[in-house]
DNA sequence: CTGTTAGCGCCTTCAT
DNA sequence: ATGAAGGCGCTAACAG
């Protein structure tokens, strides 16, 4: 009994180069030099040994000491404001296969729209085990952020504007877009907006899209959701006397979703009160799943690319880390295009 | 300009725990000390020195280093099979909060439902820089899954039944909670059941799930859903015809989802041909998020606790970590129940 | 309270 | 074609 508690304690050190080494008859720097594909640097005979031998022994180099020698990890941090969001795993998906193609891993940190939790995920990215950052950050304030990345690491700024030209920026033409989108319902003649979304202030994508569909709409109303709380009973009551008020009116009236699961939300009532075919009554929104594109196959819908996104500021990246010194870049911001459909 | 170059060639090595030791005219060791909270071993005088120094140069010790010497890092791989589901995000941020509090990072690799890219993700997560791994595996034989774990690699299984005891796994009752909705609708009269899913075989969820309803309703019929090609066509009609069948035949039939995103597919269907307040026809799912019930204010839909599955796998994982020999963990599987609600 | 020293596991130059 | 040896940055006895 107590001699097993003695082999359990006795930790399992995992096997090392060294002992591969001593059990191929050779010196550890041969061993380094195949794990490195140095073929030519040896003989046929000693590379199928030491082959053998690590088919064997299951070794497994530890790549925390190969960084420390090496100073490069291969390895890409790439921070989401949100899991939750198809658009956060979906540009991780593009950068991520991008990535991998260059021999680059792809690893994800989630902020969870928590401020705080993002500052604790950088402090991790700053310790030093990471080659580059791809970002889609929460703070939105450059000065700030610039002092929470360590100079040295090589960063791409992913969906939000930052009016910097330290780093290099991958984002949608969320006020182009916007605008383009309420000019085609003002000339439908839906001569009212609502805007409906999360708080704006302070989220550059969302203050974009505003000021795109204000730019057409100087008037639009605004119908911001507290996420902190259960929201439907109140609001669903807004945009039914709003409708009901419009139709007195006579106007017709555009609802204008800043994001698809706002939509979602309120899709029911739309539904219930038969608003979703009536003809003084349109629906649009920023919509990047296919989910919406079944509900509501007739209506127009923004769908951005943050596959393409991702992939993009990961195609960036990936020469950055391997032009090392060099920077080629001339164009500090770069814009996928989202589009109407 | 040539010096600029120069200047910039220069590769910018961070500083380092010596160098902070030098300005502070102190050893390295006492830094080390410092960063570790050995507070009591210096006097006041030089930690506060040293803190003032580790501001000015905002200095940040290497991890990489600390690891090697350490051999822990304090990181936790959390694989998940598709960070494209609710399932897969939602859980990763219950484990995450709890290995939070537990002094733990947990780090997401995302397995993009591909098998591939899931063996991919385990080789570097065997290069030993994780103290510990959540799966949610895609491959579902054991003795494969085995090979490609260390040994010595504290993992706990989530949402998937390997038939093993070599883990702890946590994972949903899938069998009984799909057969207590079986059993639900068949009271309802409802004396027919069409299953919606995935290619079952091979994934124990599904599996599970289709054995669950068809110890109620043994006949059964499975319409296996192909991903890799558009679908809605032919399967609109098949659900369309199975409809108009049941009703020549007076028949109740049930539609019983196995996912969430399956039943959003179909969504318009049923909307467009009036099948959703029908009284000879209901629909059920495994529906995690709210979107749906929205959707389906009336329908009793099952919803898992993705959430509190991570959390349950990040604290059993965390305990293991701390009383690292021991092992208390009697119950090798552990069910959080699913809830038809 | 603080310094010295020997690793941790791998890479890399310099010899041979 | 291969080995010896020093170093990457930090930690952890052991001294004092």
């Amino acid at each position: 009994m107590d001699f097993m508690a003695n082999e359990k304690s006795k930790t399992e050190h995992a096997i090392t180069i060294k002992e591969v080494a001593r059990l191929a008859g050779v010196s550890s720097a041969t061993i380094s030099r195949y794990l490195n594909g140095k073929m030519n640097r040896m003989s046929k005979e000693t590379a199928d040994k030491i082959e053998k031998i690590i088919q064997d022994t299951g070794f497994v180099a530890n790549a925390t000491a190969r960084q420390l020698s090496t100073h490069i990890s291969q390895l890409v941090a790439v921070v989401a404001a949100d899991i939750d969001d198809y658009f956060s795993t979906e540009f991780f998906k593009g950068a991520s296969s991008v990535l991998e193609q260059n021999g680059l891993t792809a690893i994800l940190f989630d902020s969870n729209s928590d401020k705080q939790r993002e500052l604790t995920n950088l402090k991790i990215i700053n310790h030093q085990v990471f080659d580059g950052l791809i970002i889609q950050p929460l703070i939105n304030n450059y000065p700030e952020l610039r002092g929470l990345i360590r100079k040295e690491l090589r960063t791409i700024i992913l969906d939000r504007d930052l009016h910097t030209n330290d780093w290099i920026t991958v984002e949608t033409n969320n006020k182009a877009v916007s605008q383009k989108t309420a000019a085609y319902f003002l000339r439908q003649r839906f001569i009212k907006c609502v805007v409906i979304s999360e708080a704006v202030a302070g989220t550059s994508t969302r203050e974009d899209r505003l000021a795109g569909i204000r730019s057409i709409y100087p008037e639009s109303q605004l119908i911001e959701i507290d996420n902190s709380r259960p929201f439907m009973k109140e609001n669903e009551k807004k945009v039914l006397d709003i409708v009901k008020a419009d139709r007195v009116a006579k106007h017709k009236t555009l609802f204008f979703f800043l994001k698809e699961r706002l939509l979602l939300a309120f899709f029911p009532t739309f539904l219930h009160h038969n608003l979703l075919s009536a003809p003084d009554v349109a629906i649009t929104a920023f919509s990047d799943t296919t989910i919406v594109e079944g509900l509501l196959p007739a209506s127009k819908m923004i769908k951005q690319n943050p596959f393409l996104m991702g992939a993009t500021a990961a195609e960036i990246l990936s020469n950055q880390l391997k032009n090392n010194a060099t920077e080629f870049n001339t164009k500090k911001n770069i814009v996928i295009s989202a589009k109407l459909r």
